[in-house]
DNA sequence: GCCGATTTGTCCGTATGTATC
DNA sequence: CGATACATACGGACAAATCGG
């Protein structure tokens, strides 16, 4: 499948509105216009419409006119967004980073662990913790747990790469989803030893549970971010209950 | 619009997943099933879908079996998510809550204000401060910002109770998105004066631009939450680029 | 205040492509 | 290989909200 079409819709609208082309708080074309200029049917354009919408570039409202609402967000931070590996999202803001192994062992899942992960009890697994420099500084302490089962021979050579590279180009697995939650934590003793906290006492926890295709968690993570390089962005609608 | 249809069967189908109806991990019925059985046409059923999908309950590929992937979870926490006040969220979860306004000013948007809130420059506001208490507990310090003209004759009585319910049932005023921006910042004098902060040194911000149906933007809030009590969820899916 | 044109919201039926089993 | 399942796309229809004359 080369690209949607939709979503080449998408992406054409979205960089005409970061270039500038609609003025922020002005008007977006009518649909009857659009679907003209894209020679597609309503419903691909309201995919790629409502994809602006969810992310916060464009309002719609019944009746109403579309409007732009997009502003752009000068801090070049490092961001969350999807799922993106800390390689993937250095590399998008054009950042030098690296990432260093600080332990990997093979552990079994015991019952404080399955509760926490909600990986399946005794089962193996291994652990792993990275810590992430980015232009020098230590950003981040990673610790994952993935099962044996489903990243055979791990090792640590692997792990001070791209794991995920790994999975998905050397296993062929197809990691399709991933919950997340975020938290604020106090520092542990690891935090201190690895993260610069400087005089912070907490820092941002992103833990999330990743699934592959078959539809089996074989990943548990936590992100323990240091808080001046942290950010997450989110748009929100509201329905109408009316 | 009493409710569509595509979101009725969203809610009925969520249901049945979070009362366990089917397993997690287990399988979800097909397509043609589920059109069946909601006598629906695909295109409103895969809407329905595709908000399951969105939200974390379900896992889809193409070929394969859809799969539930939903798992409980037991936060008694305070959540974030949508465009949803603070009474709202208190009230989802059985709480009791308590709000007290400390501060409230008109005065007018300068050069530093308007970079940091990006509200238009010289134009006058509102500022509301407000303490959330949440079971007995400073849990949360609002900071609200609010275009004058956008919000008429706004009283601290009005903003002692919901500012939203005044704008949305007073004021006909219909709220349609929100940009919220997550960051771990260092407490300062106000946060410590207000907020139990124990030996936390740090809390979670959530600062946000909201806009109303005539997508100007009258708002800039930000929320800063104790770290004990604070929990944002996501669920990202990765888009296969092949 | 009403009416009609415009615009977005919802829904349907159908066809075709493509990955999986 | 065929059957099954999801992914994408089209065209048509009607409803609901908005806005201007």
């Amino acid at each position: 499948m080369p690209t949607a079409k939709f979503e080449t819709i998408y992406k054409d609208m979205k960089e005409k509105i970061e270039k500038g082309m609609y003025q922020s708080e002005g008007i977006f074309p009518a649909e009857s216009t659009l679907t003209a200029e894209y020679d597609c049917s309503r419903a691909t354009l309201r995919r790629a419409l409502a994809r602006l919408i969810e992310r916060g570039y464009i309002q719609a409202g019944q009746g109403r006119r579309m409007r732009v609402i997009y502003q752009p967000t000068e801090q070049h931070e490092f961001m969350i967004g999807g799922i993106e590996s800390f390689r993937e999202a250095a590399a998008r803001n054009h950042f030098q980073f690296v990432t260093r192994v600080i332990h990997f062992a093979e552990e079994v899942v015991d019952e404080k662990i399955a509760k926490k992960t909600s990986l399946p009890l005794g089962s193996n697994i291994y652990e792993v913790r990275r810590v992430r420099y980015l232009e020098g500084k230590a950003l981040i302490l990673d610790i994952n747990l993935f099962l044996c089962e489903a990243v055979p021979n791990l090792t640590p050579e692997i792990a001070n790469g791209s794991i995920y590279d790994y999975l998905e180009n050397e296993l062929g697995m197809v990691i399709v989803t991933s919950h997340r939650r975020m938290t604020v934590e106090h520092a542990t003793a690891l935090d201190n030893k690895w993260l610069e906290m400087g005089d912070y006492n907490c820092l941002a926890v992103v833990s999330g549970r990743t699934y592959n295709a078959a539809g089996i968690q074989f990943e548990y993570t936590q992100s323990r971010h240091h808080p001046e390089y942290f950010c997450f962005e989110d748009t929100a609608t509201r329905r109408r209950t009316r």
